[in-house]
DNA sequence: TACCTTATGTTCAAAACCGCACATACATGG
DNA sequence: CCATGTATGTGCGGTTTTGAACATAAGGTA
């Protein structure tokens, strides 16, 4: 039923009703996320839309001077590419793996084409889309009120709800690149979370040892974007 | 053609063809917003959408702490309550009148009835939404990289662009609760921008005497978002 | 094994922002 | 016209973050 790579990994299309499950299924393919991927550039035409399985995409703006900030991060959880069916055609972000894996993708005239069907599939995408918004309000207020630990905080557990694994393929380079702070900041706030017992890193590699003590650390922020995404999206397996 | 209070004020409404706007007129009523109105409260039940003519509307995250942050701004050119139609009926979010002025107000279970016609209006409230979703990822973006000065120009622009007079009445407390930052601060970067001729303010009022002179000190957030506006939400009469 | 690229650690001065305390000045209503 | 509430101005010390330069160490590759 589950094979290594089922496009039922997707939270999204798992919740679809058999019907457009299949549907969708002989238009979509399988592909391979590697790190470092550009999906869509800044204002750049969306050619296909992606269902995460095992990867992580981080929608990011990249300013003039060229330093960074993540709008948003999505998962098996979600979309990338709302804009597709939004209306917009485009976005002033950029789309990048952050966590190498696999997606399906999906043609963009094919998207437009299932979601105009005013069904389940568009009924999904929008609190999708709303689960999204949360994301980003909260990544406003995170970035204004909280220090550069309780930030990472976050981020780690929003990339650990996304994975399978508690290993996290990440220098610290890049952390700082999606929270938009110096990489030695993000190198002072994992020590200590290390020093803590939560965390453990090496090289590439950042080793979550204790989830619920990072929770137990973690803003508000965190919480807001989980509680809001579970109230969505629940586990609904093709039931909407 | 337009009275003193005209739906039309309204750019969403002003855009929807004769038949779709007719039969929304039936079914809206012109409101007051008194300044501090509190429409929605975070996690609220929403009642009503809100099309504003003369008002503006902040979207705030308020912290547990009491601290707040501004999320994003409506007036003119857009809806207040779009969890209404994007399917998860609440936010967790206030939204509070941030400029006196005047709204259309139209019931939750109407709002929801005419965008399952899945026309004009659906359509229009999506790219919205997608100008709304670029305003909040700036808005995460500037609390990130830019400076209290540089945010004040923005939240200023933003403002004017959303109401007919160059005459914001507003104290420096309440901006500083919308940028999150302390009223100090604003204090501070007013004064800049009035030693430098670009504002004029006293006691609850601000007036804007150059706005080029803004525009060429505001950061790209600004630009960015109002771009996206004018891409998304050209100037359309009834011609969607 | 030895190298060499790249990831991580450490330090320091400067800037921005915060929290607090308090001074001043404006505007409206009695 | 004065009193009062409120908006704005100013000055501290303390904390966090920045920018930059440089030291160390890990791990893949020759």
């Amino acid at each position: 039923m589950t094979e290594p790579h089922s496009p039922r990994q997707n939270h999204l299309l798992d919740a679809l009703p058999a019907l457009e499950f299949e549907r969708l299924l002989t238009q979509m393919e399988l592909v391979p996320m590697p790190l470092g991927n550009v999906l869509y550039e800044s204002g750049g035409k969306l050619d296909y839309v992606y269902f995460p399985t095992t990867c992580i995409i981080s929608l990011l703006y990249v300013m003039e001077n060229g330093a960074s900030a993540e709008i948003a991060v999505v998962g098996n959880e979600g979309i990338v590419g709302v804009a597709l069916f939004m209306g917009g055609q485009t976005m002033p972000n950029r789309a990048i793996v952050q966590s190498a894996g696999f997606a399906y993708q999906l043609r963009g005239p094919l998207m437009q084409q299932e979601f105009d069907r005013y069904g389940a599939l568009m009924r999904l995408l929008l609190r999708y889309t709303q689960a999204l918004i949360t994301q980003m309000a909260q990544t406003a207020v995170c970035n204004r009120h909280h220090s550069v630990d309780q930030q990472l905080c976050r981020w780690l557990l929003l990339s650990l709800d996304r994975l399978a694994s508690d290993d996290l393929v990440m220098t610290q380079e890049l952390i700082a690149n999606m929270l938009g702070v110096r990489r030695e900041g993000v190198t002072e706030a994992a020590g200590k979370l290390q020093l803590a017992g939560l965390i453990e890193y090496r090289r590439g590699h950042i080793t979550v040892l204790n989830r619920p003590g990072l929770e137990a650390r973690v803003c508000e922020c965190y919480h807001v974007v989980k509680t809001e995404f579970d109230r969505l999206l629940p586990d609904l397996k093709h039931t909407v």
